[in-house]
DNA sequence: CAGGCGAAATATCAAAAGACATACCGGGGG
DNA sequence: CCCCCGGTATGTCTTTTGATATTTCGCCTG
């Protein structure tokens, strides 16, 4: 097994958009996390309807939160990035309403259920960064709702490769290359509540636009104001954001 | 202006399904309400995407959330029973992303997002109670999206009146006249990204299937089991779940 | 280097849902 | 009492999206 990394020095701290711990809170991060879990790509993280007591702070890489129909049929609810933190909705249903998958090989911190009321008694600060990583969360969930319900696919489309490009580049992910865009098409179909043909199609077109260009994995966006305008959408300037 | 209620005799007490306060937390709770808020059916709670300094817990009434696009198009994120809290998401973005509208006459208890801090510091159990709140909205909104991203439009409209009326059953919202269902076909509509002719279309299929009658703003569900088979849709069994 | 495989691209046809028009229905106000 | 108006119901036609099938492409592996 390999060296755990020591919260005090997680490589997160390294990413501007995070705001910082003072040295106690770090210290009691670092024995609230039970384990690290490294996964690879495609592996899972959280069976879905299963039951679990752990709670994650994705570290590195990608993954992605979805509920399944019993005939198969597949939503994605959003993409996980570095520094999402998911599992509180346990707290509330019993068992996991959702899976969470691998999109990249990850590493995530793990964290007890269980000793939760610990951290927002002794750490309310903690307990406030909790509320506000939940609320986050929604914020992301209720802009893919309005898109799934009311935009149209090429507007869907365009609306989750804006989000996705925004997110990835507050946290240092986008270099010349682009942005590394680990996902399928089945992938986006899944999140965007369309079919796979529908979503090639659409894709389609948007690229013979000239709207982005994908090389080797790698998204680049063409004319990033126009595609924002097509989305109608508004990436949420997010400034100082916590993590665990 | 008339008397406002005193929080250590508020209403939602008398609710089973509710958790209780110690009389500390009660009386901290009366002392962060900012005032109380009455608005009438078809009346604005929160404008959209104007900025606003308050958290709200819906003592009575109904109302929803909803986001709007800039030709009109409307999707309604999740409706809100008494119980519910909203505002939290005002503390990730900067303004309101989200409009609430009341759907009857609605009682709000307004408290002051600047005090949060206060609240979190002094009472880390009402801080807890804040997360699982957001939580369970997201909950909400996670089925919501597997609907609209992924169900047919009957098995849609199946799911939301399930949902409904399990909500208000354990609100003791329903008696022998069954539930009072204080929305529009529309309503409906932009609830579940169908337009309204096609919700229209669908409701009467699931009618004449007998599965529903609906008189005088009044639901009764037909067949209960038929209808979460029809709607793959099993609510989440909440316990004791807390209030502000 | 050939074969196999997952992902992407594309054509054809079918189904679901939307748009528009119009009629109906019931309650409140002039 | 009648008219207006919001909400509901329904018919017809169009558009969008989905289903199925087939091909292509790039990559990994033997």
């Amino acid at each position: 097994m390999r060296n755990e990394i020591d919260c005090r020095q997680c490589p997160l701290k390294a990413v501007k958009i995070f705001s910082s711990h003072t040295p106690e809170e770090a210290a009691f991060i670092q024995a609230f996390r039970k384990r690290e879990l490294h996964v690879e790509a495609g592996g899972t993280v959280v069976r879905e309807a299963a039951s679990n007591d752990d709670l994650y702070t994705l570290r590195s890489g990608w993954a992605f939160r979805y509920r399944t129909l019993s005939d198969g049929r597949r939503q994605i609810l959003n993409f996980l990035l570095p520094g999402d933190f998911t599992g509180l909705q346990q707290e509330v249903a019993g068992n996991t309403p959702y899976g969470v998958e691998a999109l990249t090989d990850a590493e995530l911190c793990v964290f007890p259920r269980s000793r939760l009321w610990d951290l927002y008694s002794r750490f309310p600060s903690l307990g406030y960064d909790l509320t506000w990583l939940s609320a986050h969360q929604e914020l992301i969930v209720d802009e893919n709702l309005v898109s799934v319900g009311r935009r149209t696919a090429l507007e869907r489309v365009a609306m989750l490769l804006v989000h996705l490009y925004k997110r990835s580049e507050v946290l240092g992910l986008v270099d010349q290359r682009g942005m590394h865009l680990p996902v399928t098409q089945q992938h986006i179909a899944d999140a965007l509540g369309l079919s796979l043909v529908h979503t090639n199609r659409t894709l389609r077109r948007l690229a013979s636009a000239g709207l982005y260009e994908l090389d080797n994995g790698h998204l680049r966006l063409g004319d990033l104001t126009r595609m924002q305008r097509i989305a109608e959408y508004n990436a949420i300037p997010v400034r100082g954001r916590p993590f665990l």
